[in-house]
DNA sequence: CAGGATCCATCAAGATACTG
DNA sequence: CAGTATCTTGATGGATCCTG
């Protein structure tokens, strides 16, 4: 049995889709990985999202300790968002989930012509 | 960029992440990767799931070619859902899934007393 | 046994406008 | 720049009862 603030689970796969069960928290670790950004840069790379959607995201995502945001105290703001110790570990988790989406559409889908937006990253741990 | 039953994705993640942004779906997929299951073992196994959400989710999975359904003409009926080729390239996915949220409970959680709910799976492909 | 049929509550998320 | 504040909606999933 795990314990994860107050809930109870008796699954650790339940604990990860519990967390990243809505339709973009995943997308923004997955942009993190290549390194720390700003809420701006986020904003722009995460397609189509919203600024308040992100916001909820991005404060979701702080509360559960995936992510760490720092604000300097200047004018114009600057917040940068990166990635916690435990959020780094997800790296494996998405490495496997990009290569999954790409042998899906091999198999059930169609490469067309037209840019991605895949981050850059490593696939060291 | 991908296409995938008409829809365009710039991000491969965007696809899994497409599939599976529900409840239910990683779950069940998990339970099935230790071997087919009949539809009242899966209702059975995949803890606090009403029928008619398991019946509804199963359909989306045979849909999207991640399992098989197979019925046989008998009474009882008798119907046994199976992972496809692509649905068991998941196995890699949900297992860096499953390592990760061990890791989350001993950062951000606690261990306790109690059964867990794990199938027992083999970690090679 | 393996669903199907309804009805319903909730909530994530979109649209839009505003601000320290 | 980095958010807030409302308003609204569509879909997910829960509850319950029915059936080939």
């Amino acid at each position: 049995m795990y314990l994860v603030n107050g809930k109870a689970y008796t699954c650790a796969i339940a604990i990860a889709q519990d967390i990243f069960n809505d339709k973009w928290k995943l997308g923004i670790i997955w942009h993190l990985l290549s390194g720390e950004k700003r809420y701006k840069e986020l904003f722009e790379e995460v397609c189509e999202i919203t600024q308040k959607t992100l916001t909820v995201k991005l404060r979701e995502l702080e509360e559960k300790g995936i992510i760490a945001r720092e604000a300097f105290p200047e004018i114009p703001p600057k917040v940068v968002y990166s990635l916690t110790p435990i959020g780094e570990k997800l790296r494996p988790v998405l490495n496997e989930m990009f290569d999954w989406g790409i042998d899906y559409v091999t198999v059930c889908g169609a490469f067309s012509e037209g840019t991605v937006c895949e981050p850059k990253l490593s696939k060291k741990a």
